[in-house]
DNA sequence: TGTACATCAGTGAACGCGCGTTCACTGATGTAC
DNA sequence: TGTACATCAGTGAACGCGCGTTCACTGATGTAC
């Protein structure tokens, strides 16, 4: 079938790319990947229009990969320990990223000059934000996070509101709000660690990074 | 004096990188400037002796500005209010982070593929940080924040404490645990902000922010 | 005050390299009768 | 089962562009006597 053959070189190039990411960052060249496949250069067009759909092939790819890692990391874990889950999903977040990090950069560093993802890699996106918001709602059906007193109002509430519709419909918005504060650490850790602002600082990240989540479940009152 | 006109040529090339960093990220081009310039390519080499020099420059000049402006803005504050000058600092970052948001990338995006930056950064790059810990020092000379009950241990207190001597000697670890936290948080939520993972989401996030660093500060302990 | 010299900013040409994309083509693989 | 045709993967040459860096040079500006 030469369906199956098509998909087998997509996946080979994109494999390739994947590796230059580490080289040559975002700016990711058609050439020097078409050399590594051992082809002519034109060949890549055969499979991409070109370098941009490449790149946002790459991006979903990462943000799926991201996506399965938490959530599978997330399964794993017995429904009704929602501390173990929520460090379960963050532990997945710093791994994938540790292991990947040129794709971390790919999807959660500087945007690439002169690109801009297409609504195809929303979907793929909100994967990990959807497993933290899982975790909530099961926390609120079980009755655990306090009901919102409606002290948080104006703009402010209204974003709370936005994303709970989104990801944690039902969820009270004071544990949504320091979820969201949860889930920024979460990132911002993990961006200082593999974009270099932990240098000569900070020398155990893993255990570090567990037991600031430790203490975020806390403070959204998991149990 | 000659100086003096070197100098002013100095700073015109930076202004000019600077500029170009908005369309070309950190690859930026040396002909380009000189273009911009209206001067030769070569010429460029009289002021700084290769592109990654000039790269360089530009990330030392960019943290030092972040610096100013946390600095600057958290001096502004009375000294007894700590909240207030924690919030200050905040909204230092951010607000310098959006008025010069290429800049930001520059320094707290993605490392540029092929680039080291030499030691001379350092300097420069922990000005902000420093601000955070002159507030904890503050209050711990105040007594308001808790003692350290000896209940972080291992490689977590290891790093907490090389971080307490560099920026926040004497503070306990539990509430620079927490700021560290906050921090992270800080960078976390600017980022996100500033590379486009708040689309369809956050829609004002001054006040968001606001509320979470304020949320923060009450968490920390901070009066 | 005037002259001789050193400094150094900027020039222009060149080296050797890279890139994304288009286009007419060859030749193998699959499909329909 | 065999032939005719369509599909399409990969080629190779070309277009038009970009880049960082080196080097010998011109000519203006400053300095020392």
């Amino acid at each position: 079938m030469r369906a199956r053959l098509r998909a087998e070189m997509t996946d080979e190039i994109k494999s390739i790319a994947r590796r230059h990411l580490a080289t040559d960052g975002a700016n990711l060249s058609l050439r020097a990947v078409a050399r590594d496949l051992g082809v002519v250069s034109s060949a890549i067009y055969r499979y991409f229009p070109s370098r941009d759909d490449l790149l946002t092939a790459l991006i979903i790819d990462a943000y799926n990969a991201l996506g399965d890692a938490v959530e599978s990391a997330e399964a794993a874990v017995e429904r009704a320990d929602l501390t173990g889950r929520f460090l379960a999903m963050c532990r997945a977040v710093r791994g994938w990223a540790v292991a990947n990090p040129h794709e971390y950069a790919l999807i959660y560093g500087s945007p690439v000059p002169g690109y801009a993802a297409p609504r195809d890699t929303v979907a793929a996106a909100i994967r990990p934000i959807g497993v933290l918001g899982r975790i909530l709602r099961d926390g609120t059906a079980a009755g655990i996070l306090p009901a919102d007193p409606g002290e948080i109002t104006g703009p402010v509430r209204e974003d709370l509101c936005r994303l709970r519709d989104a990801i944690a419909p039902g969820v009270p918005l004071p544990a949504l709000s320091r979820a969201v504060g949860a889930w920024l650490q979460l990132f911002g850790f993990v961006s200082f660690e593999l974009f270099g602002q932990f240098a000569n600082t900070v020398e155990a990240p893993e255990p570090l990074l567990d037991a600031q989540m430790r203490a975020q479940a806390a403070y959204i009152g998991l149990p």
